[in-house]
DNA sequence: GTTCTTGCAAAATATTTGCAAGACG
DNA sequence: CGTCTTGCAAATATTTTGCAAGAAC
């Protein structure tokens, strides 16, 4: 993706295409799984951890990314390919390694259909497993 | 429930039922809904933060408790009422309402079935939905 | 006495904000 | 100019550990 391709995710996702906010959903987007704050800071050293926060912020408030937890009490963050400004979708079931702490994403196994309660609005939803991956269960 | 009955479902589970314990078991248990560890310390002020870390280690490590994430990145603890040392069961979806910060449990939607990738083992699970809530939403 | 548990203090992490300077239009 | 964004520093919040005293067996 060339970098007036995320100028345009962003913009279709009511984001203002700034240099660095371009440069963070690249990075999201080159690496495989979701990444934490953590993971971002390392990968672009040029920013400031409070930048990459605020910068997440934004793309949370505008569904811009998924935002996975129920690893190991940190958050993490994976871009959202799909063009909506209101709600996340495509989005797909985690494997939480409880030995190694990757992150796999089940890209075939999607958020299974649920019952939501009378009076309760969805607008996003996270399912993660958590065990040993193939690596480490041997 | 009697403290003798926590003290059972603590060794059931393989965990010496200390006075401690069965205090923390006892506030997870009072209470409707999954704690944090700041609930548990305004719940019982007569123990230390570190105490009640502790314990919940030792909880998570023997599946006395669920361990829910995914509503603001705290970690919330649930009390596991079976009686399985190895793996959590009865385990359910919940609901995270971003504007007022509860976590409503759905007891009636267990975990839907996923198919997890070969090689992969599987213990626990954490679904959570994310949206308002029936008083927030209006 | 040996081992496990607890409380206090403090370290280590992680998240979030204030503020002034800079970029953008 | 006026508004939005950024970087640096610093404040908050949260989780985790060291260690000595106490309890359990």
């Amino acid at each position: 993706m060339k970098a007036t391709d995320y100028a345009e995710l962003l913009e279709s996702h009511g984001v203002k295409p700034t240099a660095n906010r371009i440069l963070i959903a690249r990075a999201l987007a080159a690496k495989e799984g979701p990444m934490t704050m953590k993971d971002l800071e390392t990968a672009i050293v040029s920013l400031d951890k409070s930048s990459i926060f605020r910068v997440l912020t934004v793309f949370r408030e505008h569904h811009m990314v998924h935002v996975i937890e129920g690893g190991d009490g940190g958050v993490k963050y994976e871009l959202c390919l799909s063009h909506d400004d209101e709600t996340d979708d495509d989005e797909h079931i985690h494997f939480y390694c409880e030995r190694c702490h990757r992150t796999f994403c089940l890209y075939d196994q999607l958020m299974p259909e649920v019952r939501v309660p009378e009076g309760f609005l969805l607008t996003s939803a996270n399912y993660i497993l958590r065990g040993l991956c193939p690596d480490c269960r041997r």
